[in-house]
DNA sequence: TCCGTAAATGAGAATGACTATCGCTTTAGG
DNA sequence: CCTAAAGCGATAGTCATTCTCATTTACGGA
Protein backbone atom coordinates (compact mmCIF):
# COMPACT_ATOMS: atom_id res chain seq x y z
CA UNK A 1 0.00 0.00 0.00
CA UNK A 2 2.60 2.26 -0.70
CA UNK A 3 4.47 2.94 -3.73
CA UNK A 4 3.77 5.69 -6.16
CA UNK A 5 0.58 6.99 -6.75
CA UNK A 6 -1.34 6.82 -9.87
CA UNK A 7 -2.33 10.45 -9.66
CA UNK A 8 -1.41 13.27 -7.26
CA UNK A 9 -4.51 14.73 -5.00
CA UNK A 10 -3.75 18.61 -4.54
CA UNK A 11 -3.54 20.35 -1.01
CA UNK A 12 -7.08 22.20 -1.60
CA UNK A 13 -8.74 18.61 -2.59
CA UNK A 14 -7.05 16.68 -0.28
CA UNK A 15 -8.22 18.98 2.54
CA UNK A 16 -11.78 19.33 1.45
CA UNK A 17 -11.80 15.23 1.56
CA UNK A 18 -10.85 14.96 4.57
CA UNK A 19 -13.20 17.18 5.69
CA UNK A 20 -16.22 15.80 4.30
CA UNK A 21 -15.19 12.17 5.86
CA UNK A 22 -14.46 14.03 9.11
CA UNK A 23 -17.99 14.64 8.90
CA UNK A 24 -18.62 11.21 9.03
CA UNK A 25 -16.60 10.33 11.42
CA UNK A 26 -14.07 8.83 8.69
CA UNK A 27 -10.86 9.06 8.30
CA UNK A 28 -8.84 9.44 5.38
CA UNK A 29 -6.60 6.78 4.89
CA UNK A 30 -4.21 5.49 2.49
CA UNK A 31 -6.88 2.40 0.78
CA UNK A 32 -9.29 5.43 0.45
CA UNK A 33 -6.59 8.06 -1.14
CA UNK A 34 -5.39 5.10 -3.51
CA UNK A 35 -9.39 4.86 -4.61
CA UNK A 36 -9.40 8.52 -5.30
CA UNK A 37 -6.23 8.76 -6.78
CA UNK A 38 -7.72 5.84 -8.72
CA UNK A 39 -10.89 7.51 -10.03
CA UNK A 40 -8.63 10.69 -10.43
CA UNK A 41 -6.03 9.10 -12.76
CA UNK A 42 -9.23 7.61 -14.84
CA UNK A 43 -10.81 10.63 -15.80
CA UNK A 44 -14.29 9.06 -16.04
CA UNK A 45 -16.50 7.04 -14.37
CA UNK A 46 -14.96 3.75 -13.36
CA UNK A 47 -16.22 -0.01 -12.58
CA UNK A 48 -15.00 -1.62 -9.54
CA UNK A 49 -12.74 -3.98 -11.69
CA UNK A 50 -11.42 -1.22 -13.74
CA UNK A 51 -10.23 0.79 -10.28
CA UNK A 52 -8.60 -2.75 -8.80
CA UNK A 53 -7.17 -3.66 -12.31
CA UNK A 54 -5.51 0.14 -12.25
CA UNK A 55 -4.44 -0.35 -8.98
CA UNK A 56 -3.72 -3.79 -8.20
CA UNK A 57 -2.06 -3.25 -4.56
CA UNK A 58 -6.18 -2.69 -3.50
CA UNK A 59 -8.51 -5.44 -2.06
CA UNK A 60 -11.84 -6.12 -3.60
CA UNK A 61 -13.63 -6.12 -0.53
CA UNK A 62 -12.13 -3.23 1.07
CA UNK A 63 -12.79 -1.55 -2.89
CA UNK A 64 -16.66 -1.88 -1.97
CA UNK A 65 -16.48 -1.11 1.51
CA UNK A 66 -14.58 2.37 0.81
CA UNK A 67 -16.68 3.17 -1.85
CA UNK A 68 -19.67 2.94 -0.06
CA UNK A 69 -17.99 4.90 2.68
CA UNK A 70 -16.94 7.54 0.10
CA UNK A 71 -19.97 7.85 -1.64
CA UNK A 72 -21.99 8.39 1.67
CA UNK A 73 -19.39 11.29 2.53
CA UNK A 74 -20.27 12.62 -0.72
CA UNK A 75 -16.56 12.27 -1.75
CA UNK A 76 -17.51 10.24 -4.97
CA UNK A 77 -20.41 9.19 -6.90
CA UNK A 78 -22.24 5.61 -7.60
CA UNK A 79 -23.55 5.46 -11.28
CA UNK A 80 -25.65 2.72 -12.39
CA UNK A 81 -26.35 1.90 -16.14
CA UNK A 82 -27.84 -1.08 -17.83
CA UNK A 83 -24.26 -2.68 -17.54
CA UNK A 84 -23.51 -5.37 -14.85
CA UNK A 85 -21.32 -3.28 -13.11
CA UNK A 86 -22.10 0.36 -11.32
CA UNK A 87 -19.19 2.82 -11.86
CA UNK A 88 -18.01 5.28 -9.73
CA UNK A 89 -16.64 8.66 -9.93
CA UNK A 90 -15.46 11.75 -7.97
CA UNK A 91 -18.32 13.76 -7.01
CA UNK A 92 -19.35 16.79 -8.81
CA UNK A 93 -18.99 19.62 -6.30
CA UNK A 94 -15.32 18.23 -6.08
CA UNK A 95 -14.88 18.88 -9.56
CA UNK A 96 -17.54 20.59 -11.64
CA UNK A 97 -20.77 19.73 -12.66
CA UNK A 98 -21.82 18.04 -15.77
CA UNK A 99 -23.29 15.14 -17.90
CA UNK A 100 -23.04 11.92 -18.88
CA UNK A 101 -22.94 9.96 -22.69
CA UNK A 102 -24.31 6.41 -22.11
CA UNK A 103 -23.43 3.45 -24.39
CA UNK A 104 -25.77 0.83 -24.71
CA UNK A 105 -23.40 -1.26 -26.25
CA UNK A 106 -20.52 -1.66 -23.54
CA UNK A 107 -22.13 0.67 -20.53
CA UNK A 108 -18.81 3.17 -21.03
CA UNK A 109 -19.68 6.38 -19.15
CA UNK A 110 -18.00 9.58 -20.46
CA UNK A 111 -18.45 12.86 -19.32
CA UNK A 112 -20.19 16.08 -21.38
CA UNK A 113 -21.13 19.77 -19.82
CA UNK A 114 -24.01 22.07 -21.43
CA UNK A 115 -23.21 25.78 -22.05
CA UNK A 116 -23.70 27.51 -19.36
CA UNK A 117 -26.66 29.61 -20.37
CA UNK A 118 -28.51 26.04 -21.28
CA UNK A 119 -27.56 24.83 -18.10
CA UNK A 120 -29.45 27.69 -16.44
CA UNK A 121 -32.26 27.45 -18.50
CA UNK A 122 -32.65 23.57 -17.75
CA UNK A 123 -32.94 24.84 -14.23
CA UNK A 124 -34.94 27.03 -14.15
CA UNK A 125 -37.70 24.77 -16.12
CA UNK A 126 -36.79 21.86 -12.92
CA UNK A 127 -37.21 24.26 -10.17
CA UNK A 128 -40.92 24.77 -11.70
CA UNK A 129 -41.37 21.00 -11.82
CA UNK A 130 -40.08 20.54 -8.15
CA UNK A 131 -42.34 23.02 -6.78
CA UNK A 132 -45.73 21.85 -8.55
CA UNK A 133 -44.55 18.33 -7.37
CA UNK A 134 -44.07 18.84 -3.92
CA UNK A 135 -40.53 17.10 -4.42
CA UNK A 136 -37.22 18.11 -2.72
CA UNK A 137 -34.96 18.34 -5.13
CA UNK A 138 -31.25 17.51 -4.63
CA UNK A 139 -29.73 16.92 -7.88
CA UNK A 140 -30.31 16.65 -11.70
CA UNK A 141 -29.46 14.20 -13.87
CA UNK A 142 -29.08 14.32 -17.29
CA UNK A 143 -27.94 11.33 -19.73
CA UNK A 144 -27.30 10.99 -23.36
CA UNK A 145 -27.94 7.25 -24.36
CA UNK A 146 -26.22 6.11 -27.75
CA UNK A 147 -23.61 4.36 -29.34
CA UNK A 148 -20.20 5.30 -28.61
CA UNK A 149 -17.89 5.63 -31.79
CA UNK A 150 -15.79 2.27 -30.18
CA UNK A 151 -18.95 0.24 -30.54
CA UNK A 152 -20.10 0.86 -34.02
CA UNK B 1 -53.75 -17.01 -16.81
CA UNK B 2 -57.77 -16.37 -18.08
CA UNK B 3 -59.67 -14.16 -16.09
CA UNK B 4 -60.13 -10.55 -15.77
CA UNK B 5 -57.59 -8.08 -17.32
CA UNK B 6 -55.79 -5.35 -14.68
CA UNK B 7 -56.34 -2.41 -17.09
CA UNK B 8 -57.45 -2.74 -21.13
CA UNK B 9 -55.13 -2.85 -24.13
CA UNK B 10 -56.81 -0.86 -26.80
CA UNK B 11 -56.61 -2.18 -30.19
CA UNK B 12 -54.40 0.35 -31.62
CA UNK B 13 -51.75 -0.37 -28.84
CA UNK B 14 -52.20 -4.17 -29.53
CA UNK B 15 -51.63 -3.71 -32.74
CA UNK B 16 -48.21 -2.15 -32.16
CA UNK B 17 -47.07 -4.37 -29.52
CA UNK B 18 -47.87 -7.12 -31.88
CA UNK B 19 -45.70 -5.45 -34.84
CA UNK B 20 -42.75 -4.66 -32.23
CA UNK B 21 -42.60 -8.00 -31.84
CA UNK B 22 -43.18 -9.84 -34.67
CA UNK B 23 -39.78 -7.78 -35.83
CA UNK B 24 -38.09 -9.34 -32.85
CA UNK B 25 -39.66 -12.99 -34.00
CA UNK B 26 -41.65 -12.75 -31.11
CA UNK B 27 -45.30 -13.39 -30.51
CA UNK B 28 -47.72 -11.52 -27.93
CA UNK B 29 -48.60 -14.28 -25.72
CA UNK B 30 -50.58 -14.31 -22.91
CA UNK B 31 -48.00 -13.88 -19.93
CA UNK B 32 -46.68 -11.49 -22.20
CA UNK B 33 -49.92 -9.14 -22.37
CA UNK B 34 -50.40 -9.70 -18.66
CA UNK B 35 -47.31 -8.11 -18.16
CA UNK B 36 -48.19 -5.03 -20.26
CA UNK B 37 -51.49 -4.81 -18.66
CA UNK B 38 -50.19 -4.21 -15.50
CA UNK B 39 -47.79 -1.51 -16.35
CA UNK B 40 -50.56 -0.18 -18.03
CA UNK B 41 -52.56 -0.48 -14.57
CA UNK B 42 -49.69 0.78 -12.44
CA UNK B 43 -49.27 4.03 -14.29
CA UNK B 44 -45.59 4.37 -13.00
CA UNK B 45 -42.15 2.41 -13.32
CA UNK B 46 -42.67 -0.92 -11.22
CA UNK B 47 -40.20 -3.27 -9.70
CA UNK B 48 -41.37 -6.99 -10.67
CA UNK B 49 -42.60 -7.62 -6.71
CA UNK B 50 -45.03 -5.11 -7.74
CA UNK B 51 -45.87 -6.43 -10.82
CA UNK B 52 -46.03 -9.76 -9.64
CA UNK B 53 -48.72 -8.15 -6.67
CA UNK B 54 -50.54 -6.70 -8.80
CA UNK B 55 -51.18 -10.31 -10.89
CA UNK B 56 -50.54 -13.13 -9.06
CA UNK B 57 -51.05 -15.05 -11.81
CA UNK B 58 -47.54 -14.41 -13.23
CA UNK B 59 -44.84 -16.99 -12.51
CA UNK B 60 -41.81 -14.77 -11.71
CA UNK B 61 -39.07 -16.31 -13.89
CA UNK B 62 -41.66 -15.58 -17.20
CA UNK B 63 -41.96 -11.93 -15.60
CA UNK B 64 -38.45 -11.64 -15.54
CA UNK B 65 -37.66 -13.65 -18.66
CA UNK B 66 -40.84 -11.75 -20.83
CA UNK B 67 -39.63 -8.36 -19.70
CA UNK B 68 -36.44 -8.94 -21.11
CA UNK B 69 -38.08 -9.72 -24.47
CA UNK B 70 -40.29 -6.53 -24.13
CA UNK B 71 -37.72 -4.69 -23.50
CA UNK B 72 -35.73 -6.03 -26.49
CA UNK B 73 -38.28 -5.90 -28.90
CA UNK B 74 -38.83 -2.03 -27.63
CA UNK B 75 -42.08 -2.28 -25.37
CA UNK B 76 -41.02 -1.47 -22.29
CA UNK B 77 -38.22 0.57 -20.62
CA UNK B 78 -35.93 -0.93 -17.93
CA UNK B 79 -34.91 1.74 -15.18
CA UNK B 80 -32.34 1.22 -12.69
CA UNK B 81 -31.83 3.29 -9.56
CA UNK B 82 -30.05 2.91 -6.57
CA UNK B 83 -32.27 1.02 -5.34
CA UNK B 84 -32.25 -3.01 -5.16
CA UNK B 85 -34.83 -3.39 -7.95
CA UNK B 86 -34.59 -2.32 -11.83
CA UNK B 87 -38.26 -0.90 -12.61
CA UNK B 88 -40.00 -1.16 -15.83
CA UNK B 89 -42.69 1.49 -17.86
CA UNK B 90 -44.39 1.20 -21.04
CA UNK B 91 -41.37 2.22 -23.82
CA UNK B 92 -42.29 6.11 -24.66
CA UNK B 93 -43.25 6.01 -28.21
CA UNK B 94 -46.09 3.95 -26.91
CA UNK B 95 -46.82 6.49 -24.50
CA UNK B 96 -45.56 9.72 -24.62
CA UNK B 97 -41.72 11.58 -24.11
CA UNK B 98 -41.48 11.78 -19.71
CA UNK B 99 -38.65 12.23 -17.58
CA UNK B 100 -38.42 10.78 -13.69
CA UNK B 101 -38.39 12.04 -10.13
CA UNK B 102 -36.29 9.66 -8.44
CA UNK B 103 -36.63 9.51 -4.73
CA UNK B 104 -33.52 8.66 -3.17
CA UNK B 105 -34.79 7.54 0.19
CA UNK B 106 -37.36 4.58 -1.32
CA UNK B 107 -36.44 4.74 -4.81
CA UNK B 108 -39.46 5.19 -6.15
CA UNK B 109 -39.84 6.56 -9.62
CA UNK B 110 -42.70 8.92 -10.93
CA UNK B 111 -43.27 10.62 -14.46
CA UNK B 112 -43.12 14.43 -15.29
CA UNK B 113 -43.36 16.09 -18.20
CA UNK B 114 -41.65 19.18 -19.20
CA UNK B 115 -43.34 22.26 -21.35
CA UNK B 116 -42.64 21.81 -25.28
CA UNK B 117 -40.50 24.81 -25.84
CA UNK B 118 -37.99 23.15 -22.26
CA UNK B 119 -38.05 20.29 -24.21
CA UNK B 120 -37.33 21.65 -27.75
CA UNK B 121 -34.55 23.62 -26.36
CA UNK B 122 -32.83 21.26 -24.43
CA UNK B 123 -32.84 18.65 -27.71
CA UNK B 124 -31.24 21.36 -29.67
CA UNK B 125 -28.66 21.34 -26.73
CA UNK B 126 -28.01 17.87 -26.79
CA UNK B 127 -27.95 17.12 -30.70
CA UNK B 128 -24.61 20.11 -30.62
CA UNK B 129 -23.27 17.52 -27.86
CA UNK B 130 -23.66 14.36 -29.89
CA UNK B 131 -22.22 16.15 -32.96
CA UNK B 132 -19.16 17.04 -31.10
CA UNK B 133 -18.60 13.44 -29.79
CA UNK B 134 -19.53 11.21 -32.72
CA UNK B 135 -21.63 10.06 -30.40
CA UNK B 136 -25.26 8.02 -31.85
CA UNK B 137 -27.76 9.54 -29.74
CA UNK B 138 -30.96 6.73 -29.14
CA UNK B 139 -32.29 8.99 -26.55
CA UNK B 140 -31.96 11.33 -23.86
CA UNK B 141 -32.57 10.93 -19.79
CA UNK B 142 -33.18 13.37 -17.32
CA UNK B 143 -34.01 12.54 -14.14
CA UNK B 144 -34.67 14.65 -11.05
CA UNK B 145 -33.12 13.01 -7.67
CA UNK B 146 -34.54 14.29 -4.49
CA UNK B 147 -36.69 13.10 -1.66
CA UNK B 148 -40.65 12.47 -2.28
CA UNK B 149 -43.59 13.87 -0.28
CA UNK B 150 -43.80 10.51 1.44
CA UNK B 151 -40.31 10.18 2.58
CA UNK B 152 -39.91 13.55 4.68
C1' DT C 1 -60.25 -30.86 -37.03
C1' DC C 2 -56.03 -33.30 -36.04
C1' DC C 3 -51.09 -33.56 -35.88
C1' DG C 4 -46.26 -32.22 -35.62
C1' DT C 5 -43.15 -29.02 -34.50
C1' DA C 6 -41.41 -25.05 -32.50
C1' DA C 7 -41.99 -21.64 -29.09
C1' DA C 8 -43.43 -20.42 -24.37
C1' DT C 9 -44.03 -21.52 -19.68
C1' DG C 10 -42.71 -22.15 -14.76
C1' DA C 11 -40.36 -24.46 -10.88
C1' DG C 12 -36.15 -24.76 -9.36
C1' DA C 13 -31.03 -24.46 -9.75
C1' DA C 14 -27.15 -21.55 -10.84
C1' DT C 15 -24.80 -17.13 -11.41
C1' DG C 16 -22.42 -13.21 -9.87
C1' DA C 17 -22.28 -8.37 -8.07
C1' DC C 18 -22.22 -6.86 -3.86
C1' DT C 19 -22.36 -7.09 1.44
C1' DA C 20 -21.37 -8.98 6.00
C1' DT C 21 -18.23 -11.32 9.13
C1' DC C 22 -14.34 -11.63 11.85
C1' DG C 23 -9.66 -12.10 13.32
C1' DC C 24 -5.58 -9.36 12.37
C1' DT C 25 -3.21 -4.82 11.65
C1' DT C 26 -2.71 0.01 11.84
C1' DT C 27 -3.41 4.46 13.82
C1' DA C 28 -4.42 8.30 17.02
C1' DG C 29 -3.50 10.28 21.15
C1' DG C 30 -2.59 10.05 25.96
C1' DC D 1 5.14 2.74 24.42
C1' DC D 2 0.18 1.33 25.42
C1' DT D 3 -4.38 0.87 24.46
C1' DA D 4 -8.68 1.24 22.31
C1' DA D 5 -10.92 2.17 18.36
C1' DA D 6 -10.88 2.13 13.35
C1' DG D 7 -9.53 0.04 9.13
C1' DC D 8 -8.13 -3.94 6.49
C1' DG D 9 -8.77 -8.14 3.67
C1' DA D 10 -9.78 -13.09 2.98
C1' DT D 11 -13.75 -15.51 2.90
C1' DA D 12 -18.48 -16.70 3.41
C1' DG D 13 -23.10 -15.16 2.73
C1' DT D 14 -27.19 -12.69 0.14
C1' DC D 15 -30.31 -12.00 -3.16
C1' DA D 16 -31.86 -10.00 -7.73
C1' DT D 17 -31.60 -11.88 -11.95
C1' DT D 18 -30.63 -15.52 -15.37
C1' DC D 19 -30.43 -20.23 -16.88
C1' DT D 20 -32.18 -25.12 -17.34
C1' DC D 21 -35.22 -28.35 -18.74
C1' DA D 22 -39.33 -31.00 -18.61
C1' DT D 23 -44.03 -29.86 -19.64
C1' DT D 24 -47.58 -27.17 -21.90
C1' DT D 25 -49.36 -24.26 -25.44
C1' DA D 26 -50.13 -22.49 -30.04
C1' DC D 27 -49.35 -21.93 -34.98
C1' DG D 28 -49.70 -23.95 -39.72
C1' DG D 29 -50.19 -27.73 -42.91
C1' DA D 30 -52.75 -31.83 -44.26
Amino acid sequence: MTTEPLATIDTELDEQITDLLRQSDQRFTKGRRALVEALLAGGQPMTIPQVLEADTRLAQSSAYRNLVVLEAAGVVTRIVTNDDFARYELAEHLTHHHHHLICSSCGDVTDFSLDDQAEAGLDKELHKVAAATGFTVEAHRLDLVGVCSDCD
